[in-house]
DNA sequence: ATTATATATATCATCCTGATATAGATACCC
DNA sequence: GGGTATCTATATCAGGATGATATATATAAT
């Protein structure tokens, strides 16, 4: 999915600047998606040069100013054809998985030329890691008005439910057999 | 870590050429790492000018020449050496997730602004893709004789495991719940 | 004979990331 | 009060990785 869509797809969501853009990637998508400041910020004034989202400049107390971008009518056209478009893509191009960079299972991968204190100190902190993000997917309680219109999507409900089964079923095998790496 | 460590730890479990290296990147560590070939000849090029590993230039019957690189005891000190510093690293960051980018997540995010017919063909889609993974990480016949090594590590014991434990109850949870997307 | 596919190496433009710069505002501490 | 640290916020850019492309050999298929 291009840059482009992703931001009007968030901005669907609701008004939002781009450091919340940001704060989004960095947070609830952080285990899904990411981009950087440095993509998101001049996709943002592309869009606005081109008249997909709209821009105000927001003066707030105790914090500096920012700036707010909407997504407009022919924004919400575009990223409808867009999203049409990348199904397609996906579907057509047979390449049905994700695209993971993963220290974890490359030091896995390489354990046995780790000492086994590293080994188990890598181990601990990866099974701590989990069980606060199971924390996160589990947890129902009140979030920032920005992240609301994300949590009342259907489609989010599902995710994170299977987000929660993917890491329990994984902390439970962890437990189980991490046994098998010494 | 980075991709002298990778390219060597990789030939540590035996000579290899490039192109070798990247089909393990394609197959069996599709789901946790990848380099690209032009990441993987320049390095492979560097390791060889600085003596972390030989070349042989070899002749093939039906098949174009390669060349295969074999680990020196210089590139296996320095693949200890960066893996400690990488495991260090790892547990300093305070950093234990994976990098990943999902275009499932996003269309499934974006699910509402798709037709029902074209969500439904991603979700199958996604489904027999798991399924076929499924029988890879189970598979225990006789692999490729440069896969043996990879096969016989005491890790990718744990890891397929893990693998295996992760997307069966993913694919659990996607049959009884996507119901939830409609 | 031509097209397609697989093996194999190499290079490069394009694009993204990670780092850095700048700046306003708050908060803590001595 | 002054120093430092942290958070919010936008922006830019060097460096690096990717995806595409080029080249070449060989087999298989049409």
């Amino acid at each position: 999915m291009q840059k482009d869509t992703l931001c009007l797809g968030l901005l669907s969501l609701g008004p939002r600047s781009g450091y919340e853009i940001k704060q989004m990637f960095e947070g609830p998508l952080s285990d899904f998606y990411s981009l950087s400041f440095g993509t998101i910020y001049p996709t943002l004034n592309k869009l606005q040069d081109e008249k997909y989202v709209s821009c105000k400049q927001l003066s707030q107390s105790k914090k500096p100013d920012k700036k707010v971008y909407t997504i407009t009518k022919k924004g919400k056209d575009l990223m409808k054809d867009n999203l049409l478009g990348d199904a397609s893509a996906y579907i057509r191009s047979g390449n049905f998985g994700d695209q993971i960079k993963s220290e974890f299972f490359l030091l896995l991968l390489f354990a046995k030329y780790l000492p086994q204190e590293t080994l188990d100190t890598v181990l601990n902190e990866r099974v701590l890691f989990l069980r606060q993000k199971l924390e996160q997917f589990k947890y129902d309680g009140p979030v920032p008005s920005d992240l609301q219109a994300l949590r009342n999507e259907k489609s989010v409900a599902f995710i994170r439910g299977l987000a929660t089964a993917l890491i329990e079923s994984g902390l439970n095998y962890m437990e189980k057999n991490r046994g098998k790496l010494n």
